[in-house]
DNA sequence: ATTTTGAATAATGTTACATTATTCAAAATA
DNA sequence: TATTTTGAATAATGTAACATTATTCAAAAT
């Protein structure tokens, strides 16, 4: 009988799985999560790489010192901005302006062009509040199939669906057994030039 | 020399800490993350924490059935735990974000379309800093003739002149002889939804 | 020339342990 | 007696270590 082993493989230079070759591309660390959530966060971690999603990133808010500022209306007569002038509208923080549940708010960054006419550019905040249920026509962040995403609300005979603000883009239908959630009502949008 | 150690403490019942008393009030499993996600997963978790109760879990696509999409039926309860202070990094506040200088900021509500494609819509607050110099091609809050008006400053051979963003506007040049100053350089805007 | 194979290596999953935070009531103190 | 101090009990959280799986390569077998 022999029983020596096989003397095929074996060691050799260059062997072994390449670097970058797993799901994320980069390496892990690992992270406690609370366990109901740990689904959420899988389809999270995915969703954001998809290329259909204009959902870059989630950002929680932080509100700072008041920081309030002179307001005033666009077409005046010249003559000029003292904040003591007629023409001052009010004096504005931005975020008692724009947030209006804080516990329920947080802030998404949007990536491509899908929502251009409705005034959101590429690389804008939008504020995002889930205690507001959404009605049609509103502006919302949705998760279809695990993909997270800022769209139109609409409707039509056969229900609600979801619209881009651009014609180039097509509606988003929701499929009989796809994964459909609204996750918060859009509220609101900040850009920041330069 | 008295070794006897202190007699105070020691064990009873129902000593200990409280189940649920950690920041999701769940149990947590360990989970491998991408490294350079890690902030956004913690963000992302805080941002849309769920709370006990009536609330539609997440699902999976993968482990999707199919089910009938109620769409009003999402109502997140309040009580929403405030964000923890250690994801500095995915933490944003409105005001310092857009706000860079703060004794020379002021904003002006915008009236108009004229710079719809800017995506700045009517009715959106414009944020000018007084203190930047303006470039060409930024868009600024000028005085032309004792009228405040907010466009893209531009530039030809003839020197510089105004352009609204949008065609329908016609460019304003700057005649010979009549008033013109540039207030400030817009630096960002915002808009509130409804 | 093609197929089979096992070592090499990275990715991913899981357990175990270490550390920290919180709570309680007994013991010490006033 | 009322208040303060204290350490065990327990959960939460962080991290290292190990286990398992997937992928790749080239030597050996065919």
């Amino acid at each position: 009988m022999n029983n020596k082993k096989n003397q095929r493989g074996g060691a050799r230079k260059g062997a072994g799985r390449k670097k970058g070759s797993g799901l994320y591309a980069e390496s892990t660390k690992v992270v406690r999560i609370p366990t109901s959530r740990i689904g959420d966060v899988k389809s999270f971690l995915l969703s954001t790489k998809k290329t259909n999603s204009n959902v870059v990133n989630f950002i929680q808010p932080s509100v700072q010192k008041p920081f309030p500022i002179t307001l005033f209306s666009h077409k005046v007569p010249a003559g000029f901005p003292s904040p003591a002038d007629d023409h001052a509208e009010s004096q504005l923080d931005l975020n008692e302006y724009l947030i209006n549940q804080t516990e329920s708010t947080f802030f998404v960054r949007i990536k491509g062009d899908s929502m251009i006419d409705a005034g959101i550019l590429d690389n804008d905040i939008v504020i995002v509040d889930r205690s507001k249920s959404a009605a049609i026509n509103d502006i919302v962040l949705a998760s279809i199939d695990g993909e997270f995403t800022v769209k139109v609300l609409v409707k039509n005979n056969k229900g609600p669906y979801l619209m881009a603000a651009n014609k180039e883009f097509k509606p988003i239908h929701i499929e009989e057994g796809s994964q459909f959630e609204i996750w918060g009502v859009v509220t609101g949008s900040v850009r920041k030039f330069k």
